[in-house]
DNA sequence: TTTTAATTGCAACTGATTCGCAACTACATC
DNA sequence: GATGTAGTTGCGAATCAGTTGCAATTAAAA
């Protein structure tokens, strides 16, 4: 559970009880979850959704800023997590995959430079791994 | 083509046409490739394999702490790129796709923290996004 | 209340990757 | 060089997360 999240219903969605389960079911966690994971929950609170609306829905919230979709470990996890919950990376525990937040961020302050080209660099990603508390 | 590449076979495995081949195109190419573009360019060098074949080659030499496989744009590509090459970044182009070389690291001294958890790091992706020459 | 475009339920599909297994081959041994 | 065999590959089938098509449903504008 997460308070102080300023979110507005983004504009031009339909306010529909799989989207406002789907968004619950984020504001309520406090780690970024899987497709699979809200689908999960989402029936565990008694309510029916296709996990195809849940990747339907996520897509929606992703194209109006609402939601980030992150990819780790090489693809083996995919998660979504509220824009508003603000700029952050994760390290993945390599063991059990675990997330844990980072607090700061390698690329502030830092210019990169590139090789054969000059990117105009509108956005980065950064993932630690390595072992948690219970894993090493 | 890619010279100063000090590379030696990984104990253990058999010296055998395919991974020859998945080898020497990895050593000819300067930017890191899909399992596709690997078995089409062994292809379009004569030579007859299967992308199945592809991918355990891959695999048996990423295992071998050969090969690096990286994920970019939350999995819209997979690439593979021989360890040898050394530690880097890569910044993709969102529009076309293009492969540029980071010349620098963010996390070189850098010493992340975490929120709830202490992990032991052994490792870090950073990716870098945004549009090259030709896409702005 | 009516209208209608957006949304969802549902099932079938897709594309990247993996798996199973018989046939083959590199290489150690004779 | 011939032989044995564990490791590898050819080949196709299977998997799996995610996507798509379409008819039925629904939010919300008129």
């Amino acid at each position: 559970m997460r308070d102080g999240l300023n979110i507005k219903w983004p504009e031009g969605l339909k306010r529909t009880k799989a989207r406002e389960c789907v968004l619950s079911v984020l504001k309520d966690s406090n780690r970024p979850l899987s497709a699979m994971e809200i689908f999960e929950e989402i029936e565990g609170r008694g309510h029916t959704i296709w996990l195809s609306t849940v990747y339907r829905v996520l897509d929606a919230f992703e194209e109006k800023g609402l939601v980030i979709k992150t990819s780790l470990l090489n693809n083996e996890l995919t998660l979504y997590d509220l824009k508003a919950t603000g700029h952050r990376h994760y390290a993945v525990c390599v063991e059990c995959h675990k997330i844990v937040t980072m607090t700061n961020c390698p690329m502030k302050d830092f210019k990169p430079s590139f090789k054969d080209d000059e990117i105009e660099v509108i956005g980065h990603k950064v993932e630690v791994y390595g072992y948690c508390k219970d894993c090493r």
